[in-house]
DNA sequence: CAGCGTAATGTATGCGCATACATTTTTGAT
DNA sequence: ATCAAAAATGTATGCGCATACATTACGCTG
């Protein structure tokens, strides 16, 4: 594939004829460049004289070490690329912070791009970061186009895909089984007494899966249909306010529980609820998706369906890191589920 | 400073040794591997007939370009380097969605980092970012230690500066008048007819610089003290709670007006208020900070300052591009602020 | 058809570092 | 004092690509 972005083409490019290497660092120091190269990834192969004289030397002249020669001396670049669909999404962002920060103490960094939900931008988005060679990479999701499947086979980095399991993961998955979830709530719903219930919906295809679990076991349970209402686009307050409305105006849905892909539209299904004078949860109760921090703060506080973040963070990570280390390594990780009941349901 | 981190050290350092290079995409399409590099980056310099048979060699090996090799002997990363607060505050990714895709079509990519509200761990990512070669650096607010602008400076590339201003920019920045905003809030409630108010502030440099201007401003037109509640840590619904609780258990404030360094607590505020029996606006009146989506879905909708942050991502990464493409460029964008009238205030 | 400009490709080189291997220096045990 | 082992440092080399420069193959003008 030709390379059809427009380069930056101006004054910056000239820059770095003056920049410090470690033979500048060397010379100052009286070494050659190997051992400023030991005293910095080695130091205790190099003699506590030398290595003062040669921290002088750094100090001295601001040498900031090149990376970029490093990795491709080394065939190690200590990145970590991630694609996630979202980058103002707190689930997916939240998830980020811990596996970057657990990362960042074993000397990785990670390299962070949104797909957006879009297939096609995801694959041009992992070519572009297995160009930079990352010591491993992480998917969202466990759906990705065939040719996608064969370069990062061909990358021959560890791969983990998180949010979701599946019996035969490009490399390592860590997640849940979310037609498992959709199906549990459902059964707590019933088993609450409730006839009737409806789905508010965004574009995900993990929450479309937890939806049509969730519909099928509960009209299999009770006989009713289960209207959702899809908001569209990504999960919001506004997005759930409007698919509570809508469900309210065009469906016959008046009274049961709603089950909602995530905890901001039902926080939204919430408010919208309350603006018409339904009591949650006695008129209508409401179901989230997520545990997000605020579901325990709003009023009534949010049930919502809770999976722990930090440990898909941690696990994550910790399996990139066993990876790396040549440690063996589980390829599925279910991380469970649990129905987080407060007020709302 | 000598290299502290665990390295990995596994089987997969031992890759790549099969990996295909653009000698071996040339070999199989008769041509060398400078006619590969040439029909990837200028393409118009080769003829059709060798394009077609590079294109697919590309093909028939699964070439993915060395972007690390790249990088090295072109001095250009193609990476621009970003350092926000942090990951999970909508507020900062938004920007980074907006800036990330802006760059992303001019073929450059984002490495972001999280620093997490703490100078110190600043200047360490400051100088791992750099050592990456990054051809620009963006990073959040105006406050950096005296070892990072000299870094900065020596890297002799585009730095940017978002979130505030200052006449004194690295290089540029893009931001508004934290001071400003805060003032023209102390004067909206005090025309409003409020003769008291509090402020709820999280544990952001920027939003204790618009509270502190918002109390002497109020103060200054209302003679009457600005008791405030620190959150702590940052914003959150269950924080601006909190808050909210502590200011009515333990101040005199009763009545008046509430300034939120953030929409998020100014959210958890008008739930508190809710819970406890008070009428928003009409008891207490509550003001946000930022127009976060969901600013207008709440009930009462909330009055807040809003920024255009799309137009912050715009210009920061417009900045960028011009500084690299030698383009003259302005180093200082005040974006202003509004004042989002809606119902809470 | 000489002569020259242009298009198309190739050759040579180095970016800054890590690593294998070679050499020198130091240490300690006898 | 002697020698072998260990510690400390150096030499040589190449990672995969971009770029300056050299070469070759074709037109085209007059």
């Amino acid at each position: 594939m030709p390379n059809d972005h427009k380069m930056a083409d101006g004054i910056f490019n000239k820059r770095d004829t003056s920049r410090v290497t470690m033979t500048d660092v060397g010379r100052l120091a009286g070494v050659t460049q190997v051992t400023v190269s030991r005293a910095l990834s080695h130091p205790d192969k190099v003699s506590k004289d030398t290595l003062r004289r040669i921290q002088d030397a750094i100090d001295a002249t601001g040498f900031v070490p090149n990376a970029v020669a490093g990795a491709l001396a080394s065939k190690r670049s200590n990145l970590v690329s991630a694609l996630i669909p979202s980058l103002t999404n707190v689930v997916y962002t939240s998830f980020m912070a811990t596996f970057s920060q657990h990362l960042r103490q074993h000397g990785y960094q990670v390299l962070l791009s949104e797909t957006g939900f879009d297939a096609a931008s995801e694959d041009a988005l992992i070519a572009t970061h297995l160009s930079r060679r990352p010591d491993a990479i992480l998917l969202t999701g466990i759906h990705h186009s065939d040719k996608a499947r064969k370069q990062l086979q061909g990358a021959g980095i560890p791969v983990v895909e998180i949010w979701d399991i599946t019996d035969d993961p490009i490399d390592i998955c860590v997640g849940f089984n979310h037609h498992a979830a959709g199906r549990a709530v459902a059964e707590y719903l019933k088993a609450k007494g409730h006839a009737f219930a409806a789905t508010i919906t965004a574009d995900d295809e993990r929450a479309l899966r937890r939806q049509s679990a969730f519909a099928e076991r509960f009209t299999a349970l009770s006989q009713s249909a289960v209207p959702d209402a899809n908001t569209g686009g990504t999960a919001s307050i506004g997005a759930g306010r409007e698919a509570m409305a809508h469900l309210i105006d065009h469906s016959d849905f008046r009274k049961g529980a709603v089950f909602c892909s995530s905890d901001l539209s039902a926080h939204g299904a919430i408010i919208e609820l309350h603006t018409r004078g339904y009591k949650v949860p006695q008129d209508i109760a409401v179901v989230g998706f997520g545990d997000q921090d605020f579901a325990g703060d709003i009023d009534p506080a949010l049930t919502t369906v809770a999976v722990d973040r930090l440990q898909l963070g941690h696990l994550a990570a910790n399996s990139v890191l066993d990876k790396l280390a040549g440690r063996p390594t589980k390829s599925v990780h279910d991380l469970g589920f649990k129905i987080l009941t407060r007020l709302s349901a």
